[in-house]
DNA sequence: TCCACCATATTGTATATACATAATAGGTTT
DNA sequence: AAACCTATTATGTATATACAATATGGTGGA
């Protein structure tokens, strides 16, 4: 044998990262419908028992989705946990009763500061500056601060924030991300307070995250909540780490 | 057809779901070796191919462990993810560079409160209530406060957990448990202020995390952080939703 | 025309079979 | 006795085959 490859990847591992790339970086997007297993089989010139156990494990990752006679299609992103289902906070508004209603105080695209870098990790970048408060009934409910990776999210700049939240419309627009959170609970500071409508020192629940889509940052955005009014509920049950 | 049943599981899911349930009940505990492939395929009374199935997909979710010519082993429960593994808090003192101590404040075993009651979602329960601080470096790091499901925790009753953190022991006890977790940021009210040593009114970092197995609670716990001292981090990623 | 029924397409599950791979156990040679 | 080789055992992967389940679309009859 002449075979120096030094991993050994199965073929079906490889056809499952195969199409679990081309669903994240877009190629394939949410809805589109995907050639008949057999179909598949032949194209990737393996036997359909093999295909099959593909698309089932990308099925049951949530990649996929598969009816008979329908035929198999990329799944609409879904929330991501319960901590990232609050992402979309005009949901979480309107859950508990209330109207709800954005209003942007400030936009900006202008070369990555030397802080931003630091919140990006990356150098040299134009950034969307965006910053803006989230209200329920007519009283503030959570600030938000937020930059943006213009190319990796087309369409950002024609956006109107003034209308829909950056949140909610990044979130439906760049599917299959994966978010880091850090929250901690920080004395709000005098302008935020204002704001906010609370007094300075004040206790406020601060989640920081940042989102990426294959290694390449695409969202940073610190949310801050008026203290003991907002809380954060995350359920876990245990898993095996990603074979991927 | 006189087949009345409306829920049809196919093979290999039924058996999917028992295995698990040994496991996850500890009739099967960590590192009980499985019987090999083919004996437990003709226990089920299927082929060797289904319970490979069977047996691939328990691995993926973490379950279990498999080497080829060593059999199928229970796996040890890992972290269950980034806001878990906060859970054993002596592994967070110690890998920010300081000494771990735990002081246990108070032990009783007392009939549930009606406080007690809303926590655990239970009533007429015998629980085992604890309290105690987290100390890095002779300096408050958390305050925690705990019920405990006896029955459920076997040998939690001789514990000596002036040792130990009850946390750190039910963790390595109770495998495979799922989580609720609450996150608040909260003003610290002055005994427990004092305790953590710093002034009241202060915002502090309030988690609390109800414990189940298998529907029935195991432990409750309120963990206080002092403020900004504290940070939760968290990853996510897109993943389906369990099946089982 | 409309409805019942059937043919068809596509995925879902199960089996038998075959060969590959990894690690142990035991025997043979030096 | 130590080193090496080989047989054996158990899992890992791939294929061909078969039949079941489900939704669609078309056909024929009242």
């Amino acid at each position: 044998m002449t075979d120096i490859s030094p991993k050994i990847a199965t073929r079906h591992d490889h056809i499952i990262g195969d199409i679990r790339t081309r669903i994240i970086e877009g190629q394939w997007a949410p809805g589109f419908q995907l050639p008949i297993e057999t179909d598949l089989a032949a194209q990737y010139g393996v036997s359909r028992m093999t295909m099959n156990k593909v698309l089932t494990q990308l099925t049951r990752e949530g990649f996929l989705l598969r009816r008979k006679k329908m035929g198999t299609r990329v799944a609409q992103p879904r929330a991501q946990s319960a901590v990232m289902a609050i992402a979309d906070i005009r949901d979480e508004v309107e859950a508990s009763g209330h109207a709800y209603r954005f209003v942007l105080h400030a936009r900006d695209l202008r070369a990555a500061t030397d802080e931003d870098t630091l919140r990006i990790g990356a150098e040299d970048q134009q950034v969307l500056w965006l910053e803006g408060l989230h209200m329920a009934d007519d009283a503030p409910f959570c600030l938000e601060s937020r930059l943006v990776n213009p190319p990796m999210a087309p369409g950002v700049l024609e956006q109107d924030f003034g209308i829909r939240a950056p949140g909610a419309w990044l979130l439906h627009t760049i599917p299959w991300s994966t978010a880091r959170h850090r929250i901690r609970a920080i004395p709000v500071t005098a302008p935020d307070a204002k704001l906010l409508r609370i007094a300075p020192g004040d206790a406020g629940l601060e989640v920081v995250r940042s989102t990426q889509v294959g290694g390449t940052w695409v969202t940073w955005v610190r949310l801050l909540y008026p203290g003991a009014d907002h809380q954060l509920i995350a359920e876990f049950a245990p898993r095996a780490v990603d074979p991927a």
